[in-house]
DNA sequence: GAGTGAATTGGACATCTGTCCTAATCGAAT
DNA sequence: ATTCGATTAGGACAGATGTCCAATTCACTC
């Protein structure tokens, strides 16, 4: 028969929700085989290694990630309206922020201290919004600062998560993401002149 | 005899060491006893458990990081130049920030996901910074916004190690370093008028 | 040099980890 | 109803973990 995807698509959901909630290295198979409700030796039938798993959830967040990103490409009508999408996540997500961080900085922040192989697929990430947000900022003209702009952009929400999973305070988030729209408005005018 | 408080200040110094480079959790007894060169059981004499070294480690990081602030206090000309000194950390540390990124931010955020009894204490070296640079703005002339100001330094500082540990890119530092300065003159200008 | 308490050693311990294997179960085609 | 491959269950395995203890060594006082 074809291969059944179920069970090892729960896998993959049940792991990447736990290591972002717990990290990948205090996360053990009995947790995830918990969560999934599975024995723990039928891992070995659908994953080899934990590296297997912790790939798949990487590969699961990266095609996530572009679907979003196409979503707010159509959805927008101008670059302004899309990064502010972006900006908007610190908002929409700001309950499981203020609790485990960003999914991203965190999950490259702790591959980093243990210097894991599979740091080079979890920075795709960070790639994948900095080339789309470096392309809002070409559509607005700003070419020749665009790379620049999109990096600034993702200093600041990941700066704005790290502090707000340590002092759990919603209206610093408000004030910082009214601090970048400014900021984005500020930008856009220059460019428009 | 008086106790000997060497082994055990090498033992938090080698901990310190070890948990900024590879984490809390990931950092083993073995691996400090193996840098201390220390059997493994002698830990037990110094310390009940290995969140006993944790609370250490921390508060060693909450005493220097107090006498550094006040150096910065005494020798800096003006607040200026004192919130200059908390912005040049990322230059003069960046080769370490690359690696893994700030110690501050990297410990807070992994104590979070393992929701660790110690968060508070970590936390606590935010709000050393915290209150150092929200003392700077006020001084500034700036009291009405001192902490929003101070915030978005450590917003700014955060986001950037964060990065520069995913792209390992020192251009980006000393550009994102740049816009800190500038953003400081600014708003320094601001308050003068 | 003997005695004493501080400091250290090496290993026991129960538990957990990731990995791996074999036996059992399932589901569909014949 | 039987067969057969896909899927799952349960446990074995060696190694690592944090904790704890008894025995030993060390440094100093008398």
């Amino acid at each position: 028969m074809v291969s059944d995807n179920n069970t090892r698509e729960r896998i993959v959901e049940a792991a990447d929700k736990l290591f972002y909630e717990q990290g990948f290295e205090y996360t053990s198979f009995a947790h995830i085989a918990e969560a999934v409700e599975i024995s723990r030796g039928n891992f070995y039938y659908h994953f080899k290694t934990k590296d297997d798993i912790l790939s798949a959830v990487i590969e699961r967040r990266l095609s996530r990630t572009k679907v979003l990103l196409e979503r707010w490409e159509r959805e927008g009508a101008n670059p302004q309206d899309r990064i502010q999408s972006f900006i908007n996540i610190l908002i929409m997500n700001s309950a499981k922020i203020k609790t485990f961080g960003c999914p991203v900085g965190t999950l490259c922040s702790e591959l980093a201290k243990v210097d894991h192989p599979a740091q080079p697929e979890a920075n795709a990430l960070f790639t994948l919004f900095r080339k789309w947000l470096r392309r809002q900022f070409a559509n607005l003209g700003l070419q020749r600062d665009a790379d620049a702009l999109a990096m600034h952009l993702l200093v600041q929400s990941q700066g704005v998560a790290t502090l707000a999973s340590a002092f759990h305070d919603e209206k610093f988030i408000k004030r910082e993401v009214k601090r970048m729209r400014d900021w984005l408005t500020e930008t856009t005018q220059k460019a428009g002149t």
